[in-house]
DNA sequence: TGACATTTGTTCATATATCGCACAAAGTAA
DNA sequence: TTACTTTGTGCGATATATGAACAAATGTCA
């Protein structure tokens, strides 16, 4: 690509946007400068742009999202075949399992929730698509860092805040590595309450026709109704019928 | 605002990803282009900007975005207190009532959702955050607009697409703006069929502690289960006594 | 309170980058 | 092949980013 390809304005609104995400809703010229590590006069000029489409309110001092900025993700959701195509499949399977299913993909060091069929409401925090998890201690995201090879899952591990959130948490990527090994071998993850006390759930791939692993599906459950010894054989079989029932499907 | 403080390379970017929306998932520069009435040179440097961004991925024909886009729309739901202010009381109310219960606003002529408890699904339709309904034929849609005064709301109406979706669907603007009076002045709306045929709900304004309407709630359910006409018997209450305990929450 | 320091928002001139046109090249379909 | 569509590129005109300077607001401290 050449350097006239590329739009700078565009990609520094878009950092704008995205400054939201990390903080509060409000964010004054300065605040928004200090976040992108831009020039408040250029920080300015986006965040007026984004006022004058409806996409921001301006009260003169602070600027805040409009719901009309979720047009740009649902661009995707609504465009890209697999959620749609997914959703069905979690419905059924979040019915005969019981509990909450989803799938995801992944972006960098997090898993995006693409479609999820929730049963009750078992985590503290909210999950909806295009809610995000850190990879690394969610049961999807080891089974998509799985199927990397080991220098990409490596390099991943890398640049991802491996933090301990419980006491379970694994955060060695030694140790993490050695389980994507294991999970590629066996086609499946378990994450015991690695990442919320008190959250248990299992994970499979979702391959298209070629083999490539395109998503990641799941079953979590309250780890005080299904201890985490449990889950492989309560929803393994669950999982991999859904898993089988979508391969045809996934023509790419 | 001055001429100048507006960034029209990144007005044009938001074009080019929201014409994605519109139709699949891949986009060619050339079918890009017409979609957004943009030069194809311009769109050109937009695809190539997202591309390089992770936004997009390009096989050296056609677009599609990456789930890194859900970046943008994330921003708004998890920098914005309203959604996750909300979700708890839809899980009650959606427990309470054994339905789906939802939350949305409007964006121009559309509602859209912005927290959502569903509890089975009645709809041909998949909604999660994000999603979009015509205001003029959904519960919530009536309740967003009756809160308006009777010339926004007819200037609404007038930029609607006002479909016949089912037998049942008004269209007429005139009716539309006398059951915005109705609602107004009752404090709830209902909507039996007009959107899709088998599906009935009931919806009231959740306001802020200025008496302004921020959002709406809704109660979903088949109409083979319950008929219109108890729709208000046995959610109405339930739904009240959601917006009263809403209420004190929402400082402005 | 008032004086001073600091932060924030805005403006401006100018160097620089982008836009849109026109044309060239590469595919496509008949 | 011809006719048509789509994509890539060079260039002049035009729009934007930059950083400094200024104004306004805010905070600090005696």
């Amino acid at each position: 690509m050449r350097e006239t390809d590329f739009v700078s304005g565009f990609a520094r609104g878009l950092k704008v946007i995205e400054a939201f995400g990390e903080t509060r809703q409000r964010l004054s010229i300065a605040e928004a400068a200090k976040l992108t590590e831009l020039d408040r006069a250029t920080v300015r000029r986006s965040l007026l742009t984004l006022a004058e489409l409806g996409y921001a309110d301006y009260d003169g001092k602070f600027f805040t999202l409009t719901p009309k900025i979720l047009r740009l993700g649902h661009a995707y959701l609504s465009a890209t075949p697999l959620p749609a195509l997914l959703q069905p499949h979690l419905d059924l399977l979040s019915e005969k399992a019981g509990q909450s299913a989803s799938a995801s993909v992944l972006d960098g060091t997090d898993i995006v929730y693409i479609a999820r069929a929730s049963q009750r409401r078992v985590m503290s925090i909210n999950l909806t698509p295009g809610s995000r998890l850190p990879a690394y201690c969610a049961s999807m995201g080891r089974v998509l860092l799985a199927a990397l090879t080991e220098s990409e899952a490596r390099a991943i591990l890398a640049r991802s805040e491996l933090k301990q959130n419980t006491a379970n948490t694994r955060t060695d990527p030694d140790e993490l590595i050695a389980e994507f090994r294991r999970v590629r071998t066996e086609g499946y993850a378990i994450i015991d309450q690695e990442l919320e006390i008190g959250l248990c759930s299992i994970a499979v791939p979702i391959d298209n026709d070629r083999g490539e692993t395109v998503a990641a599906i799941n079953i979590g459950a309250p780890a005080a109704l299904v201890p985490a010894a449990e889950m492989k054989e309560r929803y393994l079989p669950l999982l991999k019928e859904t898993q089988a029932a979508l391969r045809p499907l996934l023509r790419r």
